[in-house]
DNA sequence: TTTTAGGTACACAGACCTGTGTAATTGCGC
DNA sequence: GCGCAATTACACAGGTCTGTGTACCTAAAA
């Protein structure tokens, strides 16, 4: 008989397809009782693993929170890329938008938690903009890093509701004229 | 005393505080009984002027379904304008954020009639950029109104997570950059 | 071999949800 | 006063959800 514990990991078993679930159908949609299914495990195994859904839907959340690894391309060319890697992703039928815009969305301004790692998420990429703009000596790197955010966030909705990739090519146009405009150069 | 039907269109009465309950907790945080029990009426007239909640929720949608009203402002003050609505909205604290942006998170994709909506009305408000674009003989006013629209969406989400007004202004910044590099004369 | 950690099966409590059925009541136009 | 349409109170069916309780099982370590 096959083993009863295929992967060494229940834990991320459990966050593995907790992720897949409520990141494509949504966290409220579903249940603890669909993903223990999916996986073929009992509930109780699942809640021997976390105490609570919500605890469940933190977990998930941090898995989410994954920044661009280093690149050695240069700072331009990085910001520029985030909307050509976003444009792949928008092409995949599994991009439902962001998983921490959509958490706020539906779990509503009272759940502090989740909208206390969705802020650190913004907020970590923002700062990762600022980061590059000032290795490009941008006279106003904070404002426009913000507006960089901006961008990001705006084509992600934009591309959630239309199913349309090219929205991530539209804030990458954008995104060219705004750093053009602060004085970089950009090649395309 | 008193009679039972203070304003004469109960469907309306629904209608908002259907509207009040799903904007601010959302959809499927709020069950019919809620809305029936917070308007002060029993849960069968409120089914019998909607056939489900279903109905009830496309209502809702089509209800928030606003265009800007026509102005006599420059097209580009216009523009601008629109982010400066943004900001003041934003500061409010019963924003939060797209309604056709959450409603498409919350119910995701499966839900026909719901995306439907949202595109419909996320294109009109493209298409309302474009027209003002076009008057003022911009040359890609298609590209121009969508990298707009995307600014308009981005502020929105950031806001519902930073609950951060001053996004709509980075996003109004970023639509006067890109306006002037379009040609387009912008006072401020 | 015995202990032990982890998993399973399954029932269940208690809450909430959508939607319906029904009979009584209310206010308004006629 | 009378009829009518809207509304009410209230129970209920049938479903879902989160979370727990319990007894059993299996595999590997001691």
């Amino acid at each position: 008989m096959a083993s009863l514990q295929k992967k060494p990991d229940m834990k991320e078993r459990i966050l593995e397809t907790a992720d897949k679930l409520f990141y494509l159908q949504g966290i409220r949609a579903i249940g603890v009782d669909t993903i223990a299914a999916e996986i073929g495990i009992s509930k109780r195994t699942l809640y021997n693993h976390f105490p609570s859904k919500d605890a469940l839907i933190t977990a998930y959340l941090e898995r989410r929170f994954v920044l661009p690894r280093p690149s050695d391309k240069p700072p331009a060319a990085q910001i520029l890329a985030t909307f050509d890697s976003l444009e792949r992703r928008f092409s995949s039928k599994d991009f439902r938008g962001c998983p921490f815009v959509n958490a706020v969305a539906e779990l509503g301004a009272e759940d502090k938690s989740v909208r206390k790692i969705a802020v650190a998420f913004k907020e970590s990429r923002r700062l990762w903009f600022r980061n590059l703009l000032n290795q490009l000596d941008v006279a106003d790197a904070e404002g426009l890093a913000t507006q960089l955010a901006v961008l990001v966030d705006g084509c992600i909705a934009q591309d959630l509701v239309r199913n349309d990739p090219s929205m991530a090519r539209a804030a990458r146009e954008a995104a060219r004229v705004l750093l053009k405009n602060a004085g970089v150069k950009v090649s395309a």
